[in-house]
DNA sequence: GCTAGCACTCTACGTCCTCGAGTGCTAAAC
DNA sequence: GTTTAGCACTCGAGGACGTAGAGTGCTAGC
């Protein structure tokens, strides 16, 4: 596989930057003309041939330039990605964008800003690591017979979900209520949850036993299933790609990204030490329907562990170097933004 | 405006009946033919001839059979609507959809459903009349400095905002905030809460003046201004439709589509009498980028007053009778799920 | 090992043609 | 007066054909 020498290496990325630009085939006369290699187009032929053979380039047909192959697009992403920096203008004004709003429309804002500056589709979610805490719960009455269930996590997260009871409950018995299933689980890491953890709570709020039980299954069920909110942005952007302007090539894409839980998987981080900023080109991904898609996500949060994700979705030719630091840039800032205490 | 004797009517409607399913224009052949006129298809083209005169039939070239205008819809929707009535099994399959939920995501599973039968875009808003009123309100510390305002209404819905302050704040002092601002602010009206609304927070809170003065503007700002969660589900089943299959037709419906302020105006109820479903037909509508599509909408609550508004984008071309019925039916069930205690 | 030259392949695009759908008009029939 | 048959006409869809141009692979010579 690692047979490219460092003229083929040299083709090989001319034709990437160029192909990502213009997004049309690239011939041997363009690379050799366009770039000063030195040597001819018949020169370059050969290799491309041979760049062909390795898998690296295709031709969509016998008198068309090649186009790279995802193969391609991977060395490119792992050796032969120039660190591309923001202009500082660019930086400026996205850290304007993020904090110049209201704290909990940060992320979404992160989103959109992200989504318009590459006219791709962006997405974000948090993700619930199981190493969440519980801070904080509250249950608040609607209605005499439902309570709507508020938790806080370390995630500066909440989550509401409405639990439904038999008898009515004095609201002043629920705030009590809150107060000590708060106590009880407060710093408690969520995947420590388990059926007993409520089990016989003290005190005056003894008789609402049942209503107890019922918060834990919420609890365990809702927190451990549902991770925050999803905010998918620009959507319609992927429309303007000329590898979508075949609405059956981009139907699907957007259908996909409809579904919540396309997103929350694409933002999932994948092993364990994938740290930085993630690139998922075209069928690495595990969505068919998102097959001539790339996706680059990263984590984020205030401290070393990340709570959230932050990604974009585009054709798989694209600027990855360009998307990579802006990425970084936004998941940094997102995340003093939201750390500023 | 009204010179449609009843032939004409009678031809007007079946050329819209079968526009609306082959999405093609049809010919006079076509209507003597296939419904039983009991005049040939001579007389017909006449008719349509007067029909297009009127303006409400035009032709796309010349030898192209008709396809009806704007106009036509709306005298088919005013004054042609045969009322289609909704298979048992199917209203059933919906009911089951909406009552199966968690009771927070009803009103998202009806946008849902809504888009996956009609194969259009669905959306969903609440809307903050300024008659809703406040229910109790909590606030919730993430961080010492940081306090999460959550706010319960009428509607069940609740709003998150997070306030700063400058000092740290014990939890059980803003646990005694809490109470002492929900006991002065329940039952008041939205539209009631003015800056003086909680000036002079008497008893033990009275020394974070400054905490309750700056909830008190996030309450007006936040809950005045932002209208409840906004839902818009299946835009990619526009790509569906025949008269979308041009990229460039369908990216500005998608974008625009994809702004919350657009999805709230379009769900805003238009004038004081429109009880019951409103439909805006292409142009009618308030924006150039939906001109090529229409709009059904309807309000909806468990009283007599509208709360909340459900409502399907689609191309102009659309079965009218069938998506009036099946909103109307989901209004109703909608407010029925949300509305039992 | 590189390159000039050249024959070859294939698409994009324009022209031309035919086919067929649908029309509007006219004159005859009811 | 209304309806209808007949017919000439228009126009788009789509196929056949030809050309231009881009790009290739190969070969022979540097």
């Amino acid at each position: 596989m690692a047979e490219l020498d460092t003229r083929k290496r040299e083709i090989l990325r001319l034709i990437i930057d160029d192909y990502v630009l213009t997004a049309e085939p690239i011939g041997s006369e363009t690379v050799s003309a366009r770039h000063r290699l030195g040597v001819s187009p018949a020169t370059v032929r050969n290799e491309m041939a041979g760049l062909e053979e390795l898998g690296y380039l295709r031709q969509p047909h016998t008198s068309a330039g090649r186009v790279p192959t995802e193969q391609a697009y991977r060395v490119y992403v792992d050796s032969m990605l120039g660190e591309e920096h923001l202009p500082a203008w660019e930086r400026a004004r996205l850290r304007r964008t993020l904090f110049g709003v209201q704290p909990d429309r940060t992320v979404e804002q992160a989103a959109h800003a992200l989504a318009s500056v590459t006219n791709f589709a962006a997405v974000a979610a948090s993700v619930t690591t199981g190493e969440t805490r519980l801070r904080h719960l509250q249950l608040v009455p609607p209605t005499p017979r439902r309570a709507l269930l508020i938790a806080v996590t370390d995630e500066g997260v909440f989550e509401g979900t409405t639990a439904e009871f038999e008898t009515p409950i004095p609201p002043d018995d629920l705030d009590r209520l809150s107060h000590e299933i708060s106590r009880r689980i407060a710093g408690m890491p969520l995947h420590d949850l388990t059926p007993r953890t409520l089990d016989a709570v003290i005190g005056d709020a003894a008789r609402y036993q049942r209503v107890v039980d019922e918060v834990a299954r919420l609890l365990r069920e809702h927190l451990s299933q549902t991770p925050g909110p999803v905010y998918s942005e620009g959507k319609a952007n992927i429309l303007k790609q000329p590898e979508f302007q075949d609405v059956r090539r981009a139907q699907p894409v957007l259908s996909a990204l409809e579904q919540r839980d396309v997103v929350v998987e694409l933002l999932r981080p994948g092993s364990e030490e994938d740290r930085g900023v993630m690139v998922r080109i075209g069928h690495e991904g595990p969505y068919e329907e998102l097959a001539s898609t790339s996706v680059v996500s990263t984590g984020y949060g205030p401290g070393d562990e990340a709570m959230a994700s932050l990604g974009i979705v585009g054709p798989t030719r694209m600027r990855y170097g360009k998307v990579i630091s802006l990425l970084s840039f936004l998941a940094d800032s997102l995340a003093e933004a939201l750390g500023q205490a």
